[in-house]
DNA sequence: CAAAATACGTAACATACGATACAGCGCTCC
DNA sequence: GGAGCGCTGTATCGTATGTTACGTATTTTG
């Protein structure tokens, strides 16, 4: 068939968005942004909204083949009058004519997430929580090619809330030589997905024999690191995709930030206040 | 309490329309009967509907306690969005088959990760997946105080499948001075959920200037970089924790870096076996 | 049953909304 | 580097929309 099947506005706005001019693009994006609302208001909120002038948001809907404003709001109107009939069918993004939503690396990553989660109990997130909201000593974090943003991630936020986190970046020389202040009373959080990085494994068996406590985020075959840690986080990470998915273990770090900072709220949120006053 | 818990508009319509005269009493009627799209049209429209006169509405909302027409309709929209924003009464994510997971955070995640991917059509993932791929100049990208790991992760697939991925790290003064090498055959990656910040707006503005195509990461309220942006990506960020959460932008970075890598497979694929052999 | 009060619709009004004409600007293509 | 085109915002206009005043109908009450 030449035409593609569109049913809903948004559909015809990611149809048509490629070859719009830029002013009416922002309008586009704005709209799908908080989809539909901001179109069932009047064209000057619309305009402002996003930045654009009233003109431009008519010559917006006007390219997407309304006759003028009211004709396209109708549109909009009975689109969302559909939804609420069927609440079962969301179909803004539909189900993608032959099953399953359209986006397969969707499924699969939110299948991995759910698998993480089920084999991670919420007692060895309280107790990794706990771990790194006491603080007895500092907390290092660091991770490889990969992962190592997530470590950083996590170190940022972490940061934030209690004194002593520092991300090992850099060279490996750089950090290697950041072993001499680790001890007892530390904890490593490090991030190890396949292809395991011997640099990381020699690394990790080095802290320990120091006696730091090591908080392994790894995938489901794990990290030869597992042997050293004290803390072991089993992400899933099969994706329909040429590349390893880590975005489970950054639901998992997210998870872990939100924890600590609960706990450590009734002096954290001063800190954290503090910290706003020094901007 | 005195008063009752009034959360809808509909709830309030309940509560008062034993005491309404005739007239209004068919119009709070028709406004149940197809709640509530009837409400979001003109008053003529409604009373016509109602089979009333334009005033006989006009004192309908005015018993309810509005004081004219829009501001009615705004609560209206208000609620409707509400609806729409929380998929949260969407009984269709079975509670984990084996097990409900406890974590409200996971759960919110999830959400976030869904709501995300139907605002995104995969035309605009194509679009941007093939902007990326076609190797005409060079991919910069950059992220704010929270958002910047999401760059490197990105940076680091990329830099891998494709030459001339920098990742502009460190200082702000570091990497203002790269504008100068940065052209309109250019493009530049930015993560940026609120607050916002001012040095990467500057930035941005600045490469805007210089002609270079802007990708930008954001969350649902749009970073105001989305006024010099080519494309926009709008990630849902809330989450019952003290951060928001980049997840979904995370997911949505690991699509991009999947599509960009199947696009580039012919070329790349040989790239990636000749990197192999360098280790 | 009469008289008053309330409810409702018709019609005129004012505002704010969408639409349009026009000029300035940047961009592309010779 | 210059000419042409396309995009965007400002200012203006017409009109549809919400609002109000007033007269008529309907119900309520003494």
């Amino acid at each position: 068939m030449g035409e593609k099947m569109i049913s809903s506005i948004a559909e015809l706005i990611a149809d048509r968005i490629g070859s719009m001019p830029a002013g009416e693009r922002r309008a586009a994006q704005t709209l799908i942004a908080s989809y539909p609302m901001i179109g069932l208001k009047t064209v000057a909120e619309f305009s402002a909204a996003a930045g654009v002038s009233s003109p431009t948001i008519l010559r917006f809907v006007a390219r997407l083949g309304f006759q003028n404003y009211p004709e396209f709001q109708s549109n909009l109107q009975d689109e969302l009058a559909a939804q609420l009939q069927s609440p079962a069918i969301r179909t803004l993004n539909p189900p993608s004519p032959g099953g399953g939503t359209a986006s397969p690396m969707l499924e699969a990553t939110l299948d991995n997430m759910r698998e993480t989660f089920r084999h991670l109990s919420d007692r060895q997130l309280a107790d990794i929580a706990a771990r790194l909201a006491e603080r007895r000593g500092k907390t290092f974090l660091i991770g490889g090619r990969f992962t190592d943003p997530l470590a950083r991630y996590m170190a940022a936020h972490l940061a934030i809330v209690q004194p002593d986190v520092v991300h090992l970046a850099g060279q490996e020389s750089m950090w290697r030589d950041r072993l001499i202040d680790m001890g007892k009373r530390d904890v490593l959080v490090i991030f190890d997905i396949r292809r395991y990085q011997d640099s990381l494994v020699r690394f990790a068996e080095k802290a320990h024999q120091r006696g730091v406590q090591i908080v392994l985020f790894t995938d489901q075959w794990l990290s030869p690191i597992a042997r050293f840690a004290r803390h072991v986080i089993a992400g899933r990470t099969a994706v329909p995709s040429a590349w390893d998915s880590s975005a489970a273990l950054f639901v998992v770090a997210e998870t872990l930030i939100g924890a600590v900072t609960r706990q450590l709220d009734a002096n954290g949120a001063r800190r954290i206040r503090e910290m706003e006053g020094l901007r």
